[in-house]
Order: C-alpha cells, then structure tokens, then sequence
DNA sequence: TTGTAAGCGTTATCAT
DNA sequence: ATGATAACGCTTACAA
C-alpha cells in the first residue's frame, strides 16, 4: 500500500480508504490508485487487516468436500456473505481432519462467526462445541435441537411426508422407507414417513442401511444395501421413499442392472436435489432443500447474532419442494 | 496470548514460543501454556502471525467444489502441507467466482504458493495468470505445457493406452472413445486411444460429448449423451473408452436403464478412479490417477519453487495404474 | 530458560 | 479531501 501511495504521491491512508471503498477520496484518485494496484499486482494484507479492524468481517464455513448437497450451500455463502460485507474462509473436514481442526483452524482467523455445514456432529457435541467457540455458531443441515447455537434445517417430517403423500396419491400402498439411521437427519425423516403411511392406513416398510456419514460415500453404498434387500424379496414394494438423494441414485442405478425398471416396476422418491438427480440419465423425484435457501437462512442468523450477541440463538426451518421428475409412475393396475 | 501470559505470570514471548513449538521452553512451561490456552479458548491469531512471520507457511489451494476427482487431492493436501510445515487455505471456483476472484483471495492471505486443483483454465491462461502473479503457481491435472508455473498431471496418453490394451487383450476390437472435447487433458488421453488402435491395426470410433468442465456436472451429462449416440446404432461396439470416471458412470447407468448390461454385452473403462468408481454397484474398471501421489508431486514442486526461486518451473507425470474391477469382460464369440 | 524491544501492513482517530 | 499517528497481536533478534 505504502508503494501505491510513493508512487501516486499521496498517503497510505488515502490508499486505504480507497481499497476498502470508505468514503473521503475523489473518483479521480480512487481511479488512480485502482488502477497502480492493478498494475503492481497489489492486494491487501487480509491478515494485517483482520489484525487492525475492529471487527472481524469474516465467515468460516466448515463443510465436507465429498458431501455433493453442501457445495451449492457453499455455493451461495460467497454472494450471500459479500451482500453483508463478509469475506468467506473455508475449512475442510476430511477423513484425516475432524470438525475440531477445521474450526481451530478459522478460529485463527478471527472469524465473526462459524458455520457448520451439513456437520456430522451430533446435538450434544455442537452443544459443547457451541459453548467453547466464543463466537456465533450456526448449524446447517443438522438435526433439530440445540440451544446454544443457531440451527438451519429442513423440515424433514414434512419434506418426506410430502414425498410418500405424492406416491400414495399415485395409487401405491406398499411404500418402503430405506431408514439410514446414522444421518443426523434421520429420526425426523422416519417420522415422516410413518406418520403419513398411518394417517393412510398403510403398513409400514422401514429397510434398514448402514454407512456413516463422514465417510467419502455420502450413503451411495447405503442405496445398494437397500436395493439387495429389496431385490431379494418375494415381493418387492411399488414404491421406495429414499430419504437422501445419494442413496436414491445408487438405488436405482442397482435395481436397473437387476433388470428392474424405475419408474415402471418401482417408483422413487429421494431427497435433497443434489445435482446428480437432475442428470437426464437419473430424472429423480425428489424433495428438495433449496441449498440458495439455506444459505441465506444461515447468514441472515449469523448476521443476527454478530449484531445482536444478546438474542437467542434461532432455529430456522427452510421449506422444502416437491420436485416432480421421471421416478414416480401410477400404479400399475394388474391385467 | 498477553492474557496467558499473565495468568501464568510469565512473558508473552514463551507463550509465543510454546503456541508455535519452538526451542527454549521447559516441558512444565508447555504443558501450563498449553493447558491455560486451551482453558481460555485461545487460537493464535493467524494474521497477526503471518504479518510478523519472515516468511509465508501457507498454502493457497484453488478447487471446484462440485468435482469429485478434486476432492481426494484437496484431502491429501492438508497432511502433506503439514509435514512440511505449511498451512492450507482454501479457495473455491463456483458458477458466480472465477478463477481470479479465488487467486486473489488467496494473495490477501499472502500465501507462498497457490495450487490450482484440476484448473480449468487453458496453458494460456495460466501462463498469463503466472505471470500476474508473483508467487509459484502450481497447476494439478491441467493440461501439458507452460513455461511459467509448475505442473503436475498423470501422463493421459499412456493411461488411456493402458485402458485400451486392456480391452484389446479380452478381444476387443471395436472400441469406442468418449471425447470430452472441453476436458483440459482430452487431446492428450484420445492421443493414446488413436495410436493404441492404429498399433492394433484396428478403426478408430469417436464420438464426441459436448459438456463444459466448470459446470456443475463434471462431464456426467456427457455419459448420457454418449450412451444415446451408441444406443442408436445399429451395432454398437463392444468395449468403449471414457476418459473420465464422471462420464462413465452416467454412461453406465444410462445403458442400464435400456437394457444394456455392462459388462455383458458392453466393457467399460473409465478414468481418474473417483470415490463412486469404487461403488459396489458400479464396479468401474478405470485409469487410476492416484490422489495422494498427485497431491505429493504438488507439494513437493511448491516446496521446491518456494526453497529454490530460481529453478525452472518443473512437469511431474505422476503414474496411473489400471484398476481392475466388473465393468470388463472377454469379448463373446458368436454361438 | 526467560525477558526486552522493534516492527510487520493495515485501519481508526484525530487533525488539517 | 487528505495526512499524521497510534495501535492491533504476534514473531524475531538479542540481551540477561
């Protein structure tokens, strides 16, 4: 900065005061100055200015690379948080590198507040995570609950409720659910999906999966698992609600090389719309949680708790819709 | 750092010494500091680290959230920039920020290098982008060439040579090639199709997919579009090669929902090994591209680049290994 | 092993 | 509209 300012023969805070677009510099020197950075290939000290500043003007955001649904939230952070004035520092979590590193890591950073994305810890770990981070702390895509933090999620129950009211209104009434009992979200999906197979008088057909959410699959084997269970049976059901997108593609993917047929033999709802369901090849029905609307849910109740660190922390509920794509199909009536 | 200091009624400059582990503090002293840290939640402050600091100890790494492939690079990156004492910082290309935005970000935290993760810039516009900036920029999975940055990439050619011989030795003898026109690397690895067919005597089949490499998709709709073009044939062939793992399971898929079995009545190979390759319901035979090693020949060039300003910008070919899974059969002979 | 002093590049405050 | 000065939290070099 100091060279831009020998240079143009001005003062090193005039040179701020445009590079961080104060006010107190004619158009002609903002001009000038712009145009010298340019050209010495200048950019600010982050560091040096996180360090001065008397606020921190900057998210950490903690997601997982292999989680296909958190990069459109990641996504949309980076527009969302400039319209607030925020620059975005990402922390990976990997399998090497838990959540603790990844926070450590944009603690350094002084950052005005963390979110977690899609994170795999569970309520009572954000809780003590939330109560030794000094800062706001948002998580997105978690399970409900939590008091110390703020929480951006889906309405799971009614995100799969919706789901199993769609194939049920397309005449089915033996609609298994893959219940993959270690994503945070589970429990509130299940429930959905029960609540609405009883409202309809309709038994229900949990298919338990395994898989573990940190790992690099995201539930793709998940869908395997599931789609052997099902093809190993008699009689296997009309309709599957597949409470994650990943699972749902791999399902289907198995069931075709079996030879069955979505939507003809078995219809197919999933969840989340990553972007994989929208590929032609897939064409899934699914619910989605729009990741523009979660990330905007996030960063309005960051902002919130950064300006007012007295209110309590929110849990926002971002609706979800029903994507209508080529994985469901009427019953087919026999003969 | 002040605040331990003085709780422990020693000088803020031994704390300073015990955060960053060097020599001149008993173990006592440490395990207090670290302790009384730890207690009042305490991050050294990276910025203000990095400002005093001689010298940079970070990393700046470029990546597109939305390709699988970058994902496992990304991973190894965090302990291999470790082992040589530097930090990660990440930042990612989306739809809405380019390649500049991201880099720039990454000058602010005034790093020691940049790594552009399976960039989809052109030898161009890294040789112009090299040139701006004035710290080694290392290119991972980009195409050959360019005189001003390092490059680390898997040698295409003889990785898709190796896929064909394969398919050769089952007694393939109309194979197909996906060309991923808009790939960096795709002249490179239809380069090795071509010659390994012509060394065979046998006809080459291209078929080109259109598809652009910062989109969301990672060439997966280019899978569809291929398999269609195949699909309409009169004789499709027997094996085909896909440069790109992405392409090829969609590619599978899209055959398996008309009726195709892989590897029955079609081989398969792919290229890059991406976790979804690994999926017990794809079963994709594929030109590995070994994360780890890509990730290591990148650190040690950013390394070396940061030691030795003055040496040349340097090409490492890192290895691929044919991984043999269930997407490739011996060619049926007739009755 | 511990303490002292200086300074990294920026921004905030005050003065012109 | 512009300039002078101090201070942010840390590391480095050197002294004790």
């Amino acid at each position: 900065m100091a060279d831009i300012a020998q240079q143009l023969g001005i003062s090193r805070q005039l040179v701020s005061i445009v590079m961080r677009d104060a006010p107190g510099a004619s158009a002609e020197t903002r001009r000038r100055v712009r145009e010298t950075a340019d050209e010495l290939g200048f950019a600010p000290h982050t560091g040096a200015r996180t360090l001065r500043r008397t606020r921190s003007w900057t998210f950490g955001v903690v997601f997982v690379p292999s989680h296909p649904a958190e990069h459109e939230i990641v996504q949309s952070l980076y527009p969302l948080a400039a319209a607030h004035g925020y620059d975005v520092v990402l922390s990976a979590v990997t399998g090497t590198r838990g959540v603790q590193p990844a926070v450590d890591e944009l603690l350094g950073h002084r950052c005005a507040a963390v979110l977690l994305i899609g994170s795999a810890l569970d309520p009572a770990e954000l809780e003590d995570l939330s109560g030794r981070v000094q800062i706001p702390l948002v998580a997105v895509g978690t399970a409900a609950g939590g008091t110390g933090h703020d929480v951006v999620r889906s309405d799971g129950r009614a995100g799969v409720a919706a789901g199993v009211e769609h194939l049920v209104s397309l005449g089915h009434r033996e609609i298994a659910f893959v219940d993959l009992a270690t994503m945070p979200a589970a429990a509130l999906r299940r429930a959905g999906y029960e609540q609405t197979m009883q409202r309809h008088e309709l038994g229900t057909d949990v298919v338990l999966a395994s898989g573990h959410y940190t790992d690099d699959a995201y539930f793709e084997e998940s869908g395997s698992e599931a789609a052997h269970t099902l093809l190993a049976r008699d009689e296997p059901p009309t309709a599957v609600m597949v409470p994650n997108d990943g699972s749902a593609v791999t399902l289907l993917l198995t069931l075709a090389r079996h030879g069955l047929q979505v939507p003809r033999d078995i219809s197919l709802v999933g969840y989340d719309d990553i972007p994989a369901a929208r590929l032609s090849a897939v064409e899934l029905t699914t619910v989605r949680q729009d990741p523009e609307l979660m990330a905007r849910a996030a960063v309005d109740a960051a902002v919130r708790r950064i300006d007012h660190p007295e209110s309590d922390p929110l849990e926002s509920i971002v609706d979800t819709s029903l994507v209508l794509r080529g994985s469901c199909a009427a019953l087919r009536t026999d003969g």
